[in-house]
DNA sequence: CTGGTTGCAAAATTTTTGCACTGGT
DNA sequence: ACCAGTGCAAAAATTTTGCAACCAG
């Protein structure tokens, strides 16, 4: 497990309980909406208010220690910041899992940008379709 | 312009003034919001209802007349569904603007697919950052 | 200590729904 | 004429805000 407390500090965000808590939640289900994350650090900190969970999202996705996942159809998921990647979404479950961002993809896609005189900060590569599960016709969720 | 009636009749829809104009307005814009859309199109048919917008977008999502690209940060926005390509979006002004999508990139993603076992419905590539003319200190909207 | 953070409740915003009326085919 | 589609208003859902109490540094 990943020592949020100085990921936090170093972000100019106090260590609490909740922000701790949130962290963790996102780390152990990878990619995960609002309601989720107040569901689950709910179970472990009752008092935890919905308005928390927003004010740390938002506030914690500004300092880049998350990343919001807007996905079509859906409410966004969010997932701790790391190097880019490519998700792979399904449209049946929900699932979203992560596989690593091809290299010459990606030099491709950056060397595109350049020509257009777009200053890239992030990309999102979302695939939409039907997880292996769903292919079978069971959900996951 | 498109024959708009056509594409909806095919699609199974009533040819409406009000589902004619949205689709008008969103080819204009090329990328807009449901607010954007009931702004414009309003200007046009006063009567118009938000919510006539809102089960119209959702209907012709589900239809495949419309495509939803969800912004990070921001409102979702529809586009005229079309082949894949990749978005630019500006984290400033908020604009998006369409790339082709680069053949190779395409390939190697479908092969990645494929090996997942994942039955790829569609793509989205979506790139973050600032715009020329962001970039330059003026915003564009 | 003390300024950032929390929880609560209220407000604001966004989206959905039900239903009578209208209009496309 | 029939039934999908519309508009309105109300309801539901989601997100934001203000403020007093609290707690991490």
């Amino acid at each position: 497990m990943t020592d949020y407390v100085t990921l936090l500090k170093e972000s100019g965000l106090k260590a609490t309980f909740q922000r701790i808590n949130i962290l963790e939640t996102i780390e152990k289900y990878g990619h995960i909406t609002i309601d989720t994350i107040y569901e689950e650090v709910s179970k472990i900190h009752a008092s935890l208010s919905l308005a928390t969970v927003y004010k740390n999202i938002l506030l914690m996705v500004e300092k880049n220690v998350l990343v919001e996942v807007p996905v079509a159809g859906q409410k966004s998921k969010y997932e701790l910041k790391k190097e880019d990647h490519i998700h792979l979404i399904c449209t049946e479950c929900g699932k979203v899992e992560d596989k690593p961002l091809i290299r010459s993809v990606d030099t491709l896609i950056e060397d595109m940008t350049k020509e257009e005189n777009f200053t890239l900060s992030s990309e999102q590569i979302n695939l939409y379709g039907l997880c292996s599960d769903c292919q079978r016709g069971q959900h996951a969720s």
